[in-house]
DNA sequence: ACCTGAACACCGTTCAAGT
DNA sequence: ACCTGAACACCGTTCAAGT
């Protein structure tokens, strides 16, 4: 056996991410290993094992670019509503999100349903990658409470997003649809107007 | 081989079920297997078999159990608070339910991390128990919200139950604690006051 | 009737051996 | 230098064979 050399190391690499991705798309993480990508992209699984540590660093490459590909589309939508008042912003932030979670439900799943073993530390580059995503909610958000100070904003963006997180993630796990009968947009619409209602209450209070 | 008769049939479902939840307990959904409960009772993987359909059969009656063990201590809760009017009674029921999934936190996280494959079916037994913990926060929510419709009060509910369980769930999901640097209390306490402050907001304007 | 344990088709990961 | 494929220690599940 030996070398092929009919790719790169960066084209191999792209291969086994994109195939992984697309494993995922259509099957779910339940559908991944490290056979059925070698199987796709015609190498032995070994192979996999000179580009990725081992498969749970392969499927945090799947998240990054996954993650990248939101922060793009959340960096349009921030441009678009630059300068904005209110709570305009955070609401169009919300549906651009939402829109980017429902096109690709199963990847966007990986995210949640993919565990680090206790012993593998979350690389800093993967951690980066969640701030600028939370970064681009507090900014949207910020608008929204307006004399409130950045602590606060900081809180609300995490309890928005975990959220929102729980919501979708609820509609998309089968087992738990009992409690979602309505759709993710009604209880996200809820979940906002209210949650964004009492930032101003409290306000007018204080 | 054969027979042994150690155990009546009852005995060896208790046996089975209670030993895979200390291994949930201990080492999370990832420490379960069906040769590793087979191996702790003392059995072949095989007797497993002839007490449940297949694994996630198991893990289902598991999680039954834990919600069973829930729901009871959320109907004492729900006794003490009988009669209050305002945000008492589902503020002192969000922090019983707090206090249970944070006992536990790798049991509690089987509700989500376990996910059924796509050929099977919820069993309707399990959706009861959703439903009646369902029907705990709704029962508890509702003076928080005594000119709302029961339709307004059940989304109300499901929207908050979400939240919690994103906010939790991602706390406890080491790859995102990122986003979570502050407590889950912290954070569902601000859900909670904001979110009811929203509801007598609106309410007003209504 | 109940239980075993071998068997089957899978895993992730490693590494000597090949080109 | 790169890739293979056999090997190891695991899976879930089935079922003929035993008592």
């Amino acid at each position: 056996m030996g070398r092929r050399a009919t790719h790169t190391a960066d084209e191999l690499k792209d291969l086994i991410l994109v195939s992984a991705r697309d494993i995922v798309v259509q099957h779910g993480l339940a559908g991944l290993s490290a056979r059925t990508i070698a199987r796709r992209i015609g190498y032995s699984p070994g192979t996999l094992y000179n580009v990725f540590e081992h498969l749970d660093d392969l499927i945090l490459h799947v998240e990054a670019r996954m993650l990248d590909e939101l922060n793009a589309n959340l960096a349009d939508v921030a441009a678009q509503t630059k300068g904005a008042v209110g709570t305009a912003p955070i609401r169009a932030l919300a549906k651009a999100y939402l829109a980017f979670t429902a096109e690709r439900p199963r990847l966007w799943n990986l995210l949640f349903e993919h565990h680090l073993p206790v012993s593998l530390a979350v690389p800093d580059w993967y951690r980066d990658k969640l701030n600028v995503l939370l970064g681009h909610v507090e900014t949207a958000l910020q608008p929204a409470m307006p004399h409130r100070s950045r602590e606060d904003v900081r809180l609300s963006a995490r309890v928005l997003w975990s959220s929102i997180h729980g919501i979708s993630s609820l509609a998309t796990g089968e087992k738990l649809s009992v409690v979602t009968q309505v759709s993710t947009t009604t209880m996200v619409d809820d979940l906002l107007s209210t949650y964004l209602g009492g930032l101003q209450a409290n306000q007018r209070i204080a």
